[in-house]
DNA sequence: GCGCCGTAGACTGTAGGCGAAAGACAATTC
DNA sequence: GAATTGTCTTTCGCCTACAGTCTACGGCGC
């Protein structure tokens, strides 16, 4: 399975090639829908979309299909899509399953990690404390992101890893003005979470990665009151 | 909000209407695929399928375009659509997920569920052991399955339920062979499931059901032996 | 004989168009 | 004045057509 030319494998930028127009009209609604730049209920017009991204209906609708079933949009027959309204109780049912999610992804990581994983981890959450100590939110949300992704990787099932990514990019969606308050605390219990994996302890991982994430819960909850 | 006509409430057929062509395409499809008719790896040919289905391509790539992000096919780009072809490694994560999803199912059966649940659960129970003691192997299947789809209704999360009808699907898929020589012992199990929910004992029904799905795996696992 | 290149076929990706259903609004009737 | 009905516009669902890309095979040079 060697290569004849020579060439190093992975140094060759695969010729960047726009992959297909519909994932990219894809990414493009999601970008939008999470940015509320399309708010909850609004109609989305094909035609409207298509003209406004440059692009025909076809790639348009295919795209709305595969948000439709991700949830992101609501598909009514002969009507079109309809950005998908989020309901408390769904939020809540939304989180439930999140923390199930990330509470075995901890458990399994715990039983997997090895060493150099583990130090891994201990980067992200030194980068991360870093940004928090530095206020820089976006960057803080954005290592809290990579350290469960990293979390998620290193429990090492893709099936849980895909349902978990869903998941979380919905759970973002809705607590948005949540999350980014939650700052310093957070990191404490990161910490814990990767001392309890590095002592390959899959109780207190999993004990622990369920109180933070329910933690999120409680937050949100006294937002409301 | 009477009617006027004297027609009566809930009478009328509603007009038996043959709901968007692309969702009778997915159905089509989705049963050739589970019933082996299209076999793992093999390339689906839009303009074939069309051909065969009476429609033109576009329900086909739509359809195929949902099989793709439910796991069913995989989407090639430029390549065209292959079913998906199953890993020993996949199916295992597959069935860790399932059985977590069924499991906390059945915990939160046992918070909310009433008795006039539990006497329903009873009753679906008794049918399907009728349906073994008859050496009704598939009405024993759908039994098995009505009763978990209850379960899982009484948790009361659409959000759970959603993500383990999926996987339930797939693990079904993958384990058809096995699936059914489950037979006996399954259901003393299902016994156990409820009378544990009925006792609003969420650990035991938590460990029950876990016990219960984990039973699938060593059948597969020892199948290969 | 072996390997490379070019060409042809097949299939996908995208665009545009037509018929039909749903909702809105105005005209009509009681 | 209220309800109903007819019409009209908007938008979707599906079909057909065309362009781009990948694969396979046969010819050509070494």
């Amino acid at each position: 399975m060697l290569s004849t030319t020579g060439l190093p494998q992975g140094a060759v930028p695969k010729l960047e090639r726009p992959g297909p127009l519909r994932d990219r009209v894809y990414e493009a609604l999601l970008e939008l829908i999470t940015t509320r730049a399309l708010q909850p209920g609004q109609h989305l017009v094909e035609s409207e979309l298509a003209g406004h991204l440059g692009v025909s209906r076809q790639p348009v609708r295919e795209a709305l299909q595969r948000l439709s079933t991700e949830g992101w949009v609501d598909l009514r027959p002969a009507q079109g899509a309809f950005v998908h309204e989020p309901t408390e109780e769904e939020a809540d049912q939304l989180l439930t399953v999140r923390t199930l999610l990330e509470a075995e992804a901890a458990r399994l990581a715990a039983t997997h990690a090895g060493t150099e994983a583990i130090t891994a981890l201990e980067e992200l959450c030194e980068e991360g404390e870093r940004a928090v100590a530095a206020d820089d939110v976006d960057g803080a949300v954005a290592m809290n992101a990579r350290l469960h992704a990293k979390v998620m990787e290193l429990a090492g099932n893709k099936v849980l890893a895909e349902l978990a990514a869903q998941v979380d990019r919905r759970v973002r969606w809705y607590y948005t003005p949540v999350a980014r308050q939650r700052g310093h605390q957070s990191w404490i219990e990161h910490r814990e979470l990767i001392a309890a994996i590095a002592d390959r302890d899959e109780q207190r991982a999993t004990a622990v990665m369920r109180a933070h994430t329910e933690h999120t819960r409680k937050m949100y909850h006294e937002r409301e009151n």
